[in-house]
DNA sequence: TCAAAAGTGTTGACGGTACACCCATGT
DNA sequence: ACATGGGTGTACCGTCAACACTTTTGA
């Protein structure tokens, strides 16, 4: 079999943003290296690609290591590809971003991995162009989440409508009108009634709902509106 | 300087799915292969990644080589990485599209490269996944133009409204309101009267509108609804 | 019984759609 | 004058934003 000649090879990884919400803040799932380069420092979960591997299995490869998760829901955002953007080697880095139930995930792999669940707003300095990639993921996210339904991806099994909005008020940063984003959220007809209700409440108990899935799948395409103009 | 050891380089190239409009219909620039692999079949406009080439200068280089043109608008769309997707060697390919107007382009460049427009509703069979690269770009630029002001990079600079009209329901393949479509489009504030108007017609000569530059800019992240919403 | 949070209603403004009508041009 | 295509107007309807009121719950 002929080859092509003449050309570099290049070194291929991938890096993900991993975003969780614990009921107040948007998280990022990130790594304390404790390995070279830049030990020490903070960075992305990420990997390289196996000669052997589909880009997509990598994917799932990196994020069920770091998570114990599988199935999880993932986008692809950009490669990036700089000659110089990692120091030590021409790397090029397809990058992706991931939503997680932060409660399901495996604790033990995070530990293993030595990641660490960090507050949107508190982010810290990360190495090579890890921060633009997570300000690209988070340009993302928003844009996305303004226009589909994958907030769910966040949430666990049941929720509840005001839980979801204080999702969406973290994801925008801004505050919703709690009358009509519970029309708007029930008008798309993606969520069920459990017939449960949240019992940790001290108030009111809202009611638990759960993203009916057909519709979920069907409608995943269509646009909804979310998010108002304004915040848009 | 340390190396990742133990990690195989791999081959990456860039393919661009090349977009125009003829006034009738949506056109794709494709290249009838006089070279080795599938030598003989159409394929997508692509090449390798150089060794001392920035990934988004290895895109411009390509488009420059294709149609003598720079500055062209592009979009990165997804890096297509199955392990067997070229059957000579393992090869990740970087996926763009690209919108260039029609008339603009270096003749002479695209028939070096061999290259082709055909209507994108009798395009032909492509080589690997180019098929299914087409498939998902076109997808992208329905997405992106109901949304966004991009449409504008397929026409001349100077245009009337019916022209940008006749572009929308090529891109959707659907027919919309003329009189609707104009208060649309003049209602984005994005049009500035040349004070021409198009000569070449033969009955009542239309407009010709330019783009207002600045306003392009500084709105291009803004929604706006080109497109009605029974149309997407 | 009171405070805090959840659920439901109402109204006015705006934008979209579906129409009709008039204007310019070349034959 | 007439056919063809371009430009503008209007009326209805639905959706969204802004707002008020009621219900549930635990302290």
């Amino acid at each position: 079999m002929a080859n092509y000649p003449h050309i570099n090879r290049i070194l291929v990884a991938l890096d993900c943003i991993v975003f969780g919400f614990d009921g107040e803040d948007i998280k990022l799932l990130l790594i304390k290296r404790n390995f070279d380069p830049e030990k020490g420092k903070w960075s992305l979960m990420g990997g390289f690609l196996e000669s052997d591997e589909d880009l997509e299995d990598a994917t799932n490869r990196i994020l069920y290591d770091l998570t114990g998760l599988k199935g999880i829901y993932f986008e692809e955002i950009q490669t990036f590809g700089k000659v110089n953007r990692d120091p030590v080697e021409r790397t090029l880095s397809v990058c992706f971003f991931a939503l997680i139930n932060i409660h399901a995930h495996d604790q033990d792999s995070a530990k293993a991995q030595n990641a660490f669940w960090i507050n949107l707003k508190n982010r810290p300095e990360l190495i090579f162009d890890h921060n633009e990639m997570v300000d690209i993921a988070l340009e993302r996210l928003r844009y996305k989440a303004a226009l589909h339904p994958i907030g769910f991806e966040l949430l666990p099994e049941k929720f509840t409508i005001p839980q979801l909005q204080k999702l969406y008020e973290a994801i925008y940063d801004s505050l919703l009108d709690r009358r009509n984003f519970s029309r708007k959220i029930l008008s798309t007809k993606l969520l069920l009634d459990t017939g449960e209700k949240n019992e940790n409440s001290t108030t009111k108990k809202a009611i638990l709902y759960k993203l009916d899935k057909d519709k979920y799948q069907k409608q995943f395409n269509a646009f909804h509106y979310f998010i108002s103009d304004s915040v848009r």
